[in-house]
DNA sequence: TCGCAGGTGGTCG
DNA sequence: CGACCACCTGCG
């Protein structure tokens, strides 16, 4: 298969896109292009800048024009104006204008729901390495064939199907530790609403962003700070807030929030923020992983 | 050795 | 409700 170049994208960035946290499968090669998979898929995607750096394109390598049409345009949610909301942000807050200048290539990833839920499921408590590793264990033992790139056959996540039929024990090579049951009983779960397309659906219907939320919460293992993400990375919620020990630190630093009360700060975004919430997470958390320890 | 890593469930007051 | 605290695991 061959290369498909869609020209001069705006407001992108490789490393914000897939450094941000947001995602656990795609890997940084060494020429600065990510590989990764997602949608069954397995793709490349590299910059090229062209006519002297006056514009850039993106190039998905193993990739059709339907392919991209179908897939990889919303999932790099390529139809949203992201200078527009950056300006939408930046408008009265210096210090959003700050962290939009370090991560401004960031884009919300739509993502698939049920790897969303289990991704976050497993990040609970725990570092992006070992995370990454988890789910790459999860997606050879369990995962259907998802194509190969690079010499390197990818797996999808195992379906909820699947999940739902295993033990703990069946799990103990993923290392998941006391998440292992998180993963199986949220799987039976959904099985018991009558499959993903089910779920789907009944959040589609959700009247409110609370409902939504609500909703996920719902599933075991799924608390606060992950059903924001389900939300957000799996369902494009893009008012979704999700308040992690980051984002904790630098609305205190930054805007002097109590740390521990994240009423105040759910407010607070809901308020200056508005439908861009997710978005100005975003922005907030890559930057203060970029201050490293100056805060 | 022990604390920590993008939290959550269970238990108490 | 809100405040605690244990919790798999691997790394520094």
């Amino acid at each position: 298969m061959g290369k498909y170049i869609y020209e001069d994208v705006k407001d992108f960035n490789l490393d914000h896109i897939f450094d941000c946290g947001q995602c656990f499968r795609w890997s940084r090669q060494e020429d600065g292009s990510y590989t990764g998979t997602a949608m069954g898929k397995a793709v490349n995607m590299s910059l090229k800048s062209v006519s002297e750096g006056q514009r850039l394109d993106l190039v998905v390598d193993n990739c059709t024009e339907d392919d991209f049409k179908q897939i990889w345009g919303g999932y790099l949610d390529l139809d949203r104006d992201y200078g527009y909301i950056k300006r939408t942000l930046t408008e009265s807050d210096q210090v959003m204008a700050k962290a939009v200048e370090g991560g401004q290539g960031i884009r919300i990833l739509r993502q698939e729901l049920w790897e969303t839920m289990i991704s976050f499921i497993i990040s609970q408590n725990n570092n992006i390495p070992r995370i990454k590793g988890c789910i790459e264990k999860l997606t050879q033992l369990f995962g259907e064939p998802a194509g190969e790139y690079g010499g390197r056959e990818y797996f999808n996540i195992p379906s909820p199907e699947v999940m739902a039929g295993l033990s703990a024990e069946d799990l103990a090579p993923c290392r998941l530790g006391y998440r292992a049951p998180y993963l199986v009983e949220t799987a039976r779960q959904v099985m018991e609403k009558g499959g993903m397309k089910k779920v789907e659906a009944e959040l589609e219907a959700a009247p409110t962003p609370e409902a939504v939320y609500e909703y996920l919460r719902g599933f075991k293992g799924v608390g606060p700070k992950v059903a924001s993400c389900i939300a957000l990375f799996g369902l494009g919620r893009l008012e979704a807030f999700p308040i992690d020990v980051w984002v904790r630190r630098v609305m205190n630093r930054l805007y002097g929030i109590d740390e521990k009360d994240t009423k105040a700060m759910n407010a607070y975004a809901m308020e200056h923020f508005g439908e861009n919430g997710g978005i100005a997470q975003q922005y907030l958390f890559y930057y203060i992983r970029g201050l490293g320890d100056q805060l």
